[in-house]
DNA sequence: TGCATCCTTACGGGAAACCGTAGGTTGGTT
DNA sequence: AACCAACCTACGGTTTCCCGTAAGGATGCA
């Protein structure tokens, strides 16, 4: 079983509940192995990697509760991409209160973690099977999330830009001006309201306040 | 210190940290005094009270995960209504991961809960600190609470019902008609207009998705 | 009763959004 | 070169929204 383990939770409970469920499973997890800030969580992989002791993997929440002073990466998902970039084979997973499937696999698609474990009402076995299977180089889709929902549309990134400044408060010519500036095509008045439109027909809803839900709902930005 | 004490809370992790914290605490935590489901802690209380031994207190999350077969209480809020009907010296802590002071005083304002306590970072002194006040029977509000946000606009149930109509796709005229329908006043377009722009200058947006995305994030609706 | 104030509503002009059409560009095929 | 398909964009008409003005009604007070 793994024996260098680092737990990135915010939430003194459910750190502690952790590391006793971890301990169970015979991983030691000493004081430096447990931080409650992402910026810690990057120093302790940095300093293990220095000195030749690194960590296998890292247990990490998504959200994490601001706080002060400010710190300098401020949720799950930034961490992750910080953590593979100075240690591609670090090990990941997730342990978060989301269960939607769909943000689970944009995880395992866009930043190749691992395992993703809902906290729910039986993630403690949930969180030892995918120990097992990790450690067996095996990727862990919990079964406990939210399978259902599927996607009426898959929002690109030039959708989620004019999202966005729907919720700025722009209108769709001021949308057309900045497009042009941002060099994103297509940016003419007309293209826009045309794939409004679009969006809204997929997701068969009829005006700005719902696809702003939706999209809240969604996650999609 | 408290003797008897149920513990509603759906996620493992936290259940099984809650249960060590108070057992530090000297509070002994049978296996029928904690439970996942909102229908078990009503079924416990109901019967604790049967018995001639009810409890004192109760430590509830807020959200709880749907499950099948589908539970007639859905969540803490409507837990606790159902609780303090049936013992109304019950005891109640609210464990969540919400931490709004708006919501938290919302719930000691309609249900005169005794104790809210964010789970965040240092949540297991908070806890305690939380369980010494309301044992000498005084209320306990969680420093961790988010204070600052103030309420740029109190939302009518008025308010709340025009927000609901714009996510449900009606034009402003179709609100109109909907308004006389349900004999809300007032129901004439110009004062629906009016009444919109009202808000979100209140609110300083302009426009419907802002106005949406608000009342998400603050969960006016 | 007369007057002031507040609220609701109707109306109208202008802005923004909605929607169909048609012209233009690009890139690929024959 | 000619053709075609896909896409972007400009344009115009309609609807919806935005916002100011003003008329009518209720209330309170002198």
């Amino acid at each position: 079983m793994f024996k260098n383990v680092l737990i990135a939770e915010d939430h003194e409970i459910v750190s502690k509940s952790l590391r006793s469920a971890l301990t169970d499973l015979g991983i030691t997890i000493a004081d430096k192995d447990y931080v409650f800030y992402c910026d810690d969580a990057f120093t302790r992989v940095q300093k293990a990697l220095r000195d030749g002791d690194p960590y296998e993997l890292i247990i990490t929440d998504l959200s994490f509760d601001e706080d002060y002073p400010k710190q300098k990466i401020a949720g799950g998902r930034e961490l992750i991409k910080a953590l593979k970039e100075i240690q591609p084979d670090l090990k990941v997973l997730v342990f978060s209160i989301e269960n939607r499937a769909l943000i689970a696999n944009t995880l395992f698609k866009e930043l190749n973690i691992d395992a993703y474990v809902p906290k729910a009402r039986h993630d403690a076995k949930d969180l030892k099977l995918a120990l097992e299977s990790i450690y067996k180089n095996k990727k862990y889709h919990s079964p406990n999330l939210r399978q259902k929902e599927e996607y009426l549309h898959d929002f690109t990134p030039y959708d989620k830009t004019i999202v966005s400044l729907i919720l700025d408060g722009k209108t769709q010519k001021e949308m057309s001006g900045i497009l042009k500036q941002k060099n994103m095509e297509p940016s003419g008045l007309s293209s826009i309201e045309k794939r409004i439109n679009y969006i809204k027909t997929a997701l068969n809803i009829s005006n700005n306040g719902q696809l702003i839900a939706y999209c809240i709902a969604n996650k999609v930005i």
